[in-house]
DNA sequence: CGGCATCCGCCCCGATACTG
DNA sequence: CAGTATCGGGGCGGATGCCG
């Protein structure tokens, strides 16, 4: 059962360039989105929680991603109009149901990390 | 229960900057590596089969990302030497096993681009 | 057929400075 | 706290030409 996708009324394929599914795979393999979604998925959390938890994102990448998973509707984005200011990432439920294969993607690499070390290893003279 | 990095001694974990698991998602997240993969899925490719199956990819793109999965252990390259010569490219088990949530993630892809589409319909005046 | 080498533009991304 | 604005380098990635 393939997806016919609405706006050209031909089956989704991200094989194909037309489709419009390889933008947002594209997206997704952004450097920085498995991670900020991945980090969702424990919970609401804020701007700086969200830079803490994920090392290495710059305040740069980090609102860019944000902002564009707002506009694929996979994150809300709250403003709480205090002082100091609080804003709250929470994931929809189409982001929700994005994480799973996100997260097992994550989890596949650190389970299998060593194995992907000692084949590294193994590539002798190559370069 | 967390691996452990053999080269370190630490635990895995993609949000810490430090750890290798980070530069393999990089890798993974790659503009043509979750294509390459999953269209190996279907079996021993050649280059050319692969240039044909994966539309709008360059040779050198194509090589770079065979080269990588290579290097990581992904992939195997079998030259015969005929004429005119023939290389076939395999999944190796590491890559079957990486293949499945690779291939989750574009079939969720697939079947969530309408609702993806419409999302992004309704972000205006974002930019 | 299955590449590699080279050139080069673009934009990704980090660093820095500033703001409500 | 939660961003925006701007600058600049590096590398991703396409185009072209050549080779065993």
């Amino acid at each position: 059962m393939k997806t016919i996708v609405e706006s050209s009324g031909l089956p989704a394929d991200a094989f194909s360039a037309k489709c419009p599914t390889r933008q947002v795979l594209d997206h997704i393999a952004g450097k920085w989105t498995i991670l900020v979604v991945d980090a969702l998925t424990e919970g609401t959390m804020r701007y700086t929680e969200l830079s803490r938890r994920i090392e290495g994102v710059s305040q740069k990448m980090l609102t860019q991603t944000l902002r564009g998973l707002e506009a694929d509707g996979f994150v809300t984005r709250t403003i709480h109009p205090t002082i100091p200011p609080r804003v709250d990432y929470d994931l929809t439920s189409l982001g929700r149901s994005l994480a799973e294969p996100i997260s097992a993607l994550r989890q596949w690499t650190e389970n299998h990390i060593n194995e992907i070390e000692h084949a590294r290893r193994q590539t002798r003279g190559a370069n």
